[in-house]
DNA sequence: TTGAAATTGAATTTCAATTTCATTTTAAGG
DNA sequence: CCTTAAAATGAAATTGAAATTCAATTTCAA
């Protein structure tokens, strides 16, 4: 999906420019949902629903669960948020603000995600793809291991995958 | 987990190799689980549960679904099979024989998934994540796009994502 | 052969994801 | 500013895969 506002982490999206993008959609802008993706797009991170409802919860405790599940479903299909499932099974969404394409090394003693991106990795994707006559779309890609900190304690609290 | 034996895809592993395999971990061999291996292991592909309990159904249908899924984890713990959660959600089985680790293009149009193994690939990984500060102890890479035979058709019949 | 420990399998529980539905809200038109 | 049809809300219920329980059965070391 392109993205007709120039969205960034921080900027908080006008309230009148999401309602411009929704109406695209034939869907309706609501006090509900213009205050979940205010507090959604200025947090950072990996977060599953709870960590977002209780966020939402806090400025707003009439907003239902419900709610927020459905709102970050739309985010997603909006092209604002992308969802993650990494491999310890859990739901979890992050801001996808235009042109952020990255993949993921996770650490699996203290839970640290790190973002990067590599363009050498995308276009070795891509021959990989093309050699075996396929057309790639999209792809995951996570690397898990341990960052320096945990590599070098005994005592791992182990979190995801 | 190293393997003492030398099972391949198509040689049915003794079960007493198994026996031998198992009781390392002070478990016990049964009827249920040699039985359960045999047909896991005489199959091919990324099977779900539910297929790999209607073709032990269909041999032994006294054999509980629960006891089907409490060998695959067994057996995942042993490395005789690999679980895959592809973008679909689904959880999937295949057989871990010796030394065949490799990744996964998916056809979003048929559902094929193509096996590949690449050591330009696997290096890059490891160079990223030593850019990083990161130790790598695995990884998943999946790429999804359109075999050619389905990039050539219109009618695409949705499955995985 | 014996018996402690492990396994089995039907039933139950768990728990996140999704749906239902009565009520409320939105927004387009008048 | 009304009206109203369509959409959204949110509490509650449902779903479904994964995991657990437990009484009965089986395994295997001694
Ligand atoms: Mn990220
Ligand atoms: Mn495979
Ligand atoms: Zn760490
Ligand atoms: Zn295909």
């Amino acid at each position: 999906m392109k993205l007709k506002f120039n969205f960034k982490k921080g900027n908080a999206m006008e309230s009148n420019q999401f309602k411009t993008l929704i109406s695209e959609e034939g869907l309706k802008s609501t006090r509900q949902r213009v205050e979940i993706l205010d507090i959604f797009l200025n947090s950072t991170g990996h977060q599953n629903l709870a960590e977002i409802y209780a966020r939402v919860a806090k400025t707003n405790p009439k907003i239902g669960y419900t709610t927020v599940y459905r709102t970050l479903k739309l985010l997603t299909r909006l092209g604002l948020a992308a969802q993650r499932k990494f491999a310890d099974g859990e739901t979890r969404y992050e801001s996808a603000a235009e042109g952020t394409h990255h993949d993921h090394l996770i650490c699996l003693g203290c839970g640290k995600i790190l973002e990067f991106e590599d363009d050498g990795l995308e276009s070795l994707q891509h021959r990989i793809a093309r050699r075996h006559g396929f057309k790639i779309f999209h792809h995951r890609m996570e690397l898990y291991g341990y960052c320096s900190p945990c590599a070098h304690k005994k005592t791992r609290i182990r979190r995801k995958g």
